[in-house]
DNA sequence: TAACCTACCAAACACTTGTTAGGGAAGGAG
DNA sequence: CTCCTTCCCTAACAAGTGTTTGGTAGGTTA
């Protein structure tokens, strides 16, 4: 459906999926720390501790640390697209969409905010590498997505029409998905609180409605 | 006057300051390397190779990798703080406060692009170095000022009351920084004319004013 | 019992990393 | 000319990097 849909390559496995609860256990840690600590930055012996096994074991489950970072953002790409097209298919008004993406966007954080993290950090220098280029399919089709909405919304009068509208796809963008440095899963809101909020403020911003009020 | 004047380790020289030309020539190639690649991917002979020198070179002029980051993000924060404590001490009220912090921003965006986007990528992991403690007093100092303002705003009726504030605060801080990410200077807006629609949005919201539109 | 597979360890490999030591060319000062 | 300072190079070092190789304990299958 998407053009994201790699399959990691895993020479180890030929058969389909036999056992990937420990790939996924190790994926989880692995992403946490490379989050935490950059990707550059993460060493595969630090991985491994953190894990409960030497680095050499490492490369029984996987090809290189690399295949471990594409494997993370991959996944979570999946993921996010599953739910975006499901979103973008249900032929909702400019403003509803863009409420429902911002939403989802939040459950896509509550869910891979260690994979979320990374992409942050580490896509602009990936998208050099040929392996990483489906994160150029995927930024682009993010983009034609929400600039669309918000074309069709300044069209049908849902948006306002006198900002720089690449200015405000960014702005939009940028404040959702930078959540995911500061979000903690348990914190005293859930995603859709937060996405609520969010969604208040973008819309209708934050200055008091008292027209007495300077 | 700020708690981040921080002199760099610089036990070359002696004398105040010879000749730093040079110095900041060097800083400049680094920091536009480190905010692409990244500090950790980043390595000292690819500095080296784009400022013209080979790699020992650069300690000439520097104790280390380490102390020219340093040197990069203290000179920074003293520059925003400069600015920043000549907007709080104006005596504004809530909704100017905030509006002059953001322009200022933007500006400080400008002239520092390369080390807001290495303070933004780095800071999380350096606070816990002793070496790199005042981005702690740095960020404590920047949360009282913008928090400060908000809650003052709310207070008088300047901005809404029905929202979570460290939220909104969040939101408005990573809002103006991670524009840091895609600016270019000398691009299609002035820092000035791109905090002016940045404050239109915060404040008042993308949405339509036309009420019949949904 | 024998063969086999899974998941790991132990130990090393080749390479890159930040950093250092010593030296030398250029130019101004005495 | 000699001395000194500035700025850089050459060449190496030690530590750390991702990765590979061979082996092995334990369970499952035949």
């Amino acid at each position: 459906m998407t053009d994201n849909e790699r399959v990691p390559t895993n020479s180890k496995k030929t058969t389909a999926n036999p056992a990937p609860e420990r790939r996924r256990e190790l994926l989880a840690t692995a992403a946490e720390v490379f989050a935490a600590q950059g990707y550059n930055a993460t060493t595969v012996r630090r991985i491994a501790d953190e894990a409960g096994l030497l680095a050499g074991s490492l490369y029984y489950h996987f090809d290189s640390k690399e295949s471990m970072l594409d494997e993370i953002l991959s996944g979570f790409l999946d993921e996010l697209w599953t739910g975006y097209d499901a979103v973008l298919g249900a032929g909702l008004g400019p403003r509803e969409t863009i409420e429902a993406l911002v939403t989802e966007s939040f459950r896509e954080i509550d869910r891979h905010r260690a994979a979320v993290a990374i992409y942050q950090k580490e896509s602009r220098h990936l998208v050099a590498q040929p392996r990483f280029g489906y994160l150029v399919d995927s930024q682009r089709k993010f983009e034609k997505a929400w600039l669309g909405t918000l074309e069709r919304g300044v069209a049908d009068g849902s948006f306002r029409a006198d900002l720089d509208i690449r200015l405000v796809y960014r702005f939009v963008r940028d404040t959702v998905w930078v959540a995911a440095s500061w979000y903690r899963p348990g914190g005293a809101h859930s995603p859709e609180e937060i996405a609520r909020q969010y969604l208040s403020m973008v819309l209708d911003g934050i200055a008091g409605r008292d027209p007495a009020a300077a």
